[in-house]
DNA sequence: GTGGTGAGTTGTCTTTCTGGACTGAGTCAG
DNA sequence: CTGACTCAGTCCAGAAAGACAACTCACCAC
């Protein structure tokens, strides 16, 4: 559901569920269970997302971010520093005398871009206004623009947010709404 | 944006797997027209993301979010605010006298999910460590679990990061710098 | 009229961010 | 040899934002 608000072609919005508003019991997991807060607790930083969205775009540099982003430059060594040490981005000498750096992505930090594709698509439907999605993702091979979906392999079909349940492995959840 | 399926067309889809490692698209896109900082710009904060994480679970009440989330109540407060006037909340009273209202997602606020399921499955891939994914999204109709993927629809395949390139609608755009 | 709940607001303290100056290795022009 | 310049940072004081606990307010149930 919650397609763009131009193209009509998708479910018609069902946000509220039937289930009236009792389905929760306070105090289990708290950071534990939650891979969001995880990855939050890496990236979930205003200038940190940026970063990474200035790293796919091909800034390598210290000073490229620096540049790009307008950020202070003990906040960016800082961000950067923490990237490194996560694994997300990785320090490649790119010359001799004086030795210097570059921060490249590493596979870890390349799987991130789901996460980022994702975010800008919103930004593009929902907050971008006029002048249309600033940039379009294509595939490389082929040149046409690409689609974010869900996907179930078994019934070979794409699946809307709204047909989508959770599920815990070990149990522990009352079923919590769709997702 | 790509002519987009309604959701349940059948597909048939390939997977063509290829190598990760590099980037898409090498530096474009100047601007800070950019999707990603506007969408940061309302949810780039840990506690937003984790609250919506809540409403996405199926919380809606103040109390429940603050007890979920051990938030101090001003900050919950001030981020609920916030959601509901950006629209991706909503406030819908559920009781009389006194009047209560609880906290729903809107369309904007369900098409966050891409977001944070893509946030949450890097953190199962690479920060949950052992113990598995917490969480497993399940097509609700089928029961099997679900993909995040990236489609040609072109080409009838699934693509990886890696095959992705950016591309600006409107071309002409400063080079930073060769990357 | 006492206790409990839901939904905040206020006040205080602490952490983080910002902008600018400074360092240090090395290169280049004259 | 001197001085200007580049890149990649570090250091620091003041400003802004965040965290916590306590408090209010409206209502309900007994």
């Amino acid at each position: 559901m919650a397609s763009t608000p131009s193209a009509g072609q998708r479910r018609s919005l069902k946000v509220v569920s039937e289930a009236p508003a009792e389905p929760f019991d306070p105090g289990r997991d708290h950071e534990l269970s939650c891979s969001i807060a995880g990855a939050l607790e890496i990236i979930g930083d205003r200038w940190t997302i940026l970063i990474l969205r200035d790293a796919f775009r091909g800034i390598r540099r210290f000073d490229h971010f620096h540049r790009d982003l307008g950020v202070a430059r003990n906040l960016l060594a800082d961000r950067l520093a923490k990237l490194v040490e996560h694994g997300i981005l990785e320090k490649v000498p790119y010359q001799e005398r004086p030795t210097r750096y570059e921060y490249r992505l590493t596979a870890k930090g390349v799987d991130l871009s789901p996460s980022l594709v994702a975010l800008m698509r919103w930004g593009d439907r929902w907050v971008a206004g006029e002048a249309g999605p600033p940039v379009v993702l294509v595939h490389d091979s082929c040149g046409r623009t690409l689609d974010q979906e869900f996907i179930c392999w078994g019934c070979d079909v794409t699946v809307t947010p709204g047909q989508i349940r959770s599920r815990h492995p070990r149990g522990g959840y009352p079923e919590p709404e769709n997702v």
